[in-house]
DNA sequence: GTGGTCTAGACCACA
DNA sequence: GTGGTCTAGACCACC
């Protein structure tokens, strides 16, 4: 518990470094990754996957610019308080581009929100507070 | 009224193929483009923007593997039924993906859903205001 | 004349794609690259001085995130226009810390700022108006 | 009053013994390190902001190299007369570079002037609006 | 033909 | 021991 987990598929379209991008904001959304944690050295990810450290490096280049982490050289990469970052101008137009597809596809807007809704939920690091 | 207006922004990092076909998705989903509904020609296409014609084909080729549209030689493009086609398998992923990045920068759950809302919102061609 | 002049030290302590990106930017401000102005293909100014094309290449992805420049695959690279960029908030410390070197090495604050006059002088483009 | 303040900020992304040494070039140019002040041992400030020794210590060979300060083992470290260093070849460089940046993002030459002539007026310690 | 991605391995800077 | 820089060469995506 606690400790990162990481899918890489290298067979996908979507080149790796996004793919491990993509998957920490994820944890980080979660809760799996808070305010100070560490994450692993690039090298060590990099092995871990069967990766190049280049292609672990761009992932954790990518969150910086997106100020998700903080990298020294010698304490490795932290991630940073998610509270003052906004939102990137782009984001309402992606988050358009990508309902539209479901919309076009015949989904009804309940339903793609209802799917927007679960995934927001999935998100929520409280588990069933109510379970005695 | 029914014209189809697209935007195509050469300075932007997004692929010009990709932006025709993401213009074309939302046109689909907003009611301007309806099943049956002619688009136009590509070699117009291209002409009316400055870009090359194979660009404007491979958005049109992009749509026709998603199943939005249907090509045939004689008749052009034209947009397909939107009710016969499934999301596909990872939409749910792209989601995900994209939401858990405001959630990471901070962004609350119900401004997060909210701002999904709004957008869907958008996509409502019947501004139906009284029909009762 | 209007060809880019550009003048690496492959034996300084400042990196090889800091003095690219460096001497470009004072080709903006110059005046020698102007919006629209195309830059050379990395791999040919990597070629040019005989170094590996992915430091070129790290040159013109920071001028990009600067948004100084911008990248399209077929395209190539492309003065963006310089107008609305706002300055990086750490600049005054920047220029603070590098004039207090100046002051703490004793010299005045009047010919600190000659030398300030001095440099934006040289971007000046429009060279002695009255020379008939 | 005279008591050196330093402000270390381990999240930021210069380094550490840079910020020291920075902070320092600035105290002098300031006037609150004149020549002759002492500095703070070097364990003792590595101490105070909690960071390695080595840290510290680079922090003032950096100085020492640059001429602004004197190091024996006695005495510990001492500023030496700003009057007698001459500005380091590179330094009009770094100016140019740094002027180029904010006039290739549109600031105006006056601009820039302007902010340059603030930060030096922020180093003139005497506020002597009394003395005739 | 352009930039982008990934791999592989060396050496350096920082803590 | 961490991340950063540079090199070298392959293959892919876009226009």
């Amino acid at each position: 518990m606690g400790t990162l987990i990481l899918n890489v598929d290298l067979a996908a379209d979507v080149p790796i470094y996004q793919q491990i991008r993509d998957q920490i904001v994820e944890a980080i959304a979660h809760g799996a990754l808070k305010d100070g944690s560490s994450l692993p050295p690039t090298r060590t990810l990099a092995a871990d996957f069967g990766i190049n450290f280049h292609t672990a490096n761009k992932a954790y280049d990518l969150l910086r610019q997106e100020g998700l982490i903080r990298l020294s050289r010698g304490t490795g990469a932290v991630v940073t308080a998610p509270a003052a970052n906004p939102l990137p101008a782009d984001w309402t137009g992606r988050v358009r581009t990508l309902l539209a597809e479901a919309v076009a596809r015949g989904a009804s807007a309940p339903e793609v929100l209802e799917a927007c809704r679960t995934v927001l939920d999935s998100f929520n690091p409280k588990q069933q507070e109510g379970t005695p």
